[in-house]
DNA sequence: CACCGTCAAGTCGCA
DNA sequence: TGCGACTTGACGGTG
């Protein structure tokens, strides 16, 4: 099925990488020190995201705007380029040496087609800051900063005519790694392509965002990417789009807790598997979704029995029968189904969580500190059990315990089991 | 320690 | 007219 080496990515956050929460404050207490704080926490926190990158062969991914606290306000009066200018070189040349792609994705407060001049202004400034992000952790023009049109205020055409002045204005160092998207609300694809054909900015498709603000309902979708694909250039590199499944349960537009590996399937049979291009996943299980497509894409199963180590205690959480399902499935099984994999996978996560079930999970996992624990951390553990069981005390609390028991003592396999995340 | 209202920013749509 | 949703989680004051 995979005919273009179509890189997987995922956006910002990552469940499995520690620590991995980024820091901030409110603004009414912020001070130089507290900034050179957080920043070094976040630049810390980002690097153990691109170390996790380049462990699982991820080679996309995007850089959150969180990293620099309010980093294109005249607020934030520390000089952070130069003062964090050795871990940024760092981080780049890890990002260069993985071969990832990095982007990043200014917010809803980035309006450049707004009739404010304050709002336009503060907008560049946006823009300035993420280029410089995009400047200090990559400096290639295929690593994209991707920006939506903005605003309509009641007349499309002057709005779209106000964007293009404004495009026109920026700064070349902006332009080099700037492209436009297609949003969920006001601009299709359509108006996008068009924005695009006056100034030649390439074009992020949203599959999620066109189909609740679709356009271009004349064509067939392959004709639309194909429209699509012709506003990128050589020195862009692949095209990349946005994908993303609606959360069945949530708002139109909500993404889905996690990917249905069979409907991506579907839709990459169909389409983007006709296309030279990359994949950012939009969704919020983040790196665990990356993991899924991308063995979908290379299935391994060396790589598939790891995964299924991770998620080993939590399903076990859930459900024995499911646990019991999927170890006969790997037993003697030299080449698993991915498809079959996750569709138990998911059915199981979904299951309301049983105390009984819980408790049985951790005594499983208490094995791994018999004889390595103290007698006061093997009383606690079980006083703490005995309270889950008794409602007194919350599982998430009786999890970050264990989490703790096993990194004091640095039991790997526990680590990097999902039952443990926090 | 757990809880929960609130947080720099803009725009749109709905009650 | 004013509030919630979007991006998203984390801050930070309170009980």
């Amino acid at each position: 099925m995979k005919k273009h080496d179509t890189k997987i990515g995922y956006a910002c956050m990552n469940m499995d990488s520690y620590p991995a929460s980024f820091q901030t404050c409110r603004i009414q207490n912020i001070t130089e020190e507290k900034l050179y704080e957080m920043i070094e926490n976040n630049i810390l926190v980002l690097e153990n995201m691109i170390d996790y990158n380049i462990k699982h062969n991820n080679y996309m991914y995007r850089i959150s705007s969180s990293l620099i606290p309010f980093g294109s306000s005249p607020l934030n009066t520390l000089d952070w380029k130069h003062i964090f200018r050795d871990d940024f070189k760092r981080i780049k040349n890890k990002i260069k040496h993985g071969n990832m792609r990095v982007s990043c994705h200014p917010g809803q407060y980035t309006v450049i087609n707004s009739p404010s001049e304050d709002v336009v202004e503060a907008s560049i400034m946006e823009l300035e800051y993420h280029t410089d992000l995009m400047e200090l952790l990559s400096g290639n023009k295929n690593h994209k900063m991707i920006l939506h049109v903005g605003g309509v205020y009641g007349d499309k055409d002057a709005s779209i005519d106000r964007f293009i002045d404004v495009y026109h204005k920026l700064s070349p160092r902006v332009k080099k790694y700037l492209v436009i998207e297609n949003d969920d609300r006001s601009y299709t694809v359509e108006d996008v392509l068009y924005i695009s054909s006056q100034v030649s900015v390439p074009v992020i498709f949203d599959n999620l965002h066109h189909d609740i603000n679709p356009s271009l309902q004349n064509l067939h979708m392959q004709e639309i990417i194909t429209k699509v694909v012709k506003t990128w250039r050589e020195e862009d590199g692949k095209v990349k789009m946005h994908y993303s499944q609606q959360d069945p349960g949530k708002r139109k537009g909500a993404h889905s807790e996690t990917i249905d590996l069979a409907l991506f399937c579907e839709d990459y049979k169909n389409i983007y598997s006709l296309y030279p291009i990359d994949i950012m996943l939009e969704v919020k299980d983040k790196n665990r979704s990356f993991k899924k497509v991308d063995l979908l894409l290379n299935p391994n199963q060396r790589t598939l029995e790891v995964e299924w180590a991770s998620y080993k205690y939590l399903v076990m959480s859930k459900s024995i029968a499911s646990y019991n399902q999927l170890r006969e499935m790997f037993k003697n099984n030299p080449k698993v189904d991915v498809l079959e994999f996750y569709s138990i996978i998911d059915a199981t996560l979904k299951l309301d969580p049983s105390i009984g079930n819980q408790v049985n999970a951790l005594e499983h996992v208490w094995g791994y500190f018999k004889k390595i624990a103290t007698e006061k951390e093997k009383m606690q553990f079980f006083k703490k059990l005995q309270a889950l069981k008794d409602g007194k005390i919350k599982d998430t609390h009786m999890i970050k315990f264990t989490r703790s028991l096993a990194e004091k003592y640095e039991v790997t396999y526990l680590l990097e089991s999902y039952f443990l995340s926090i």
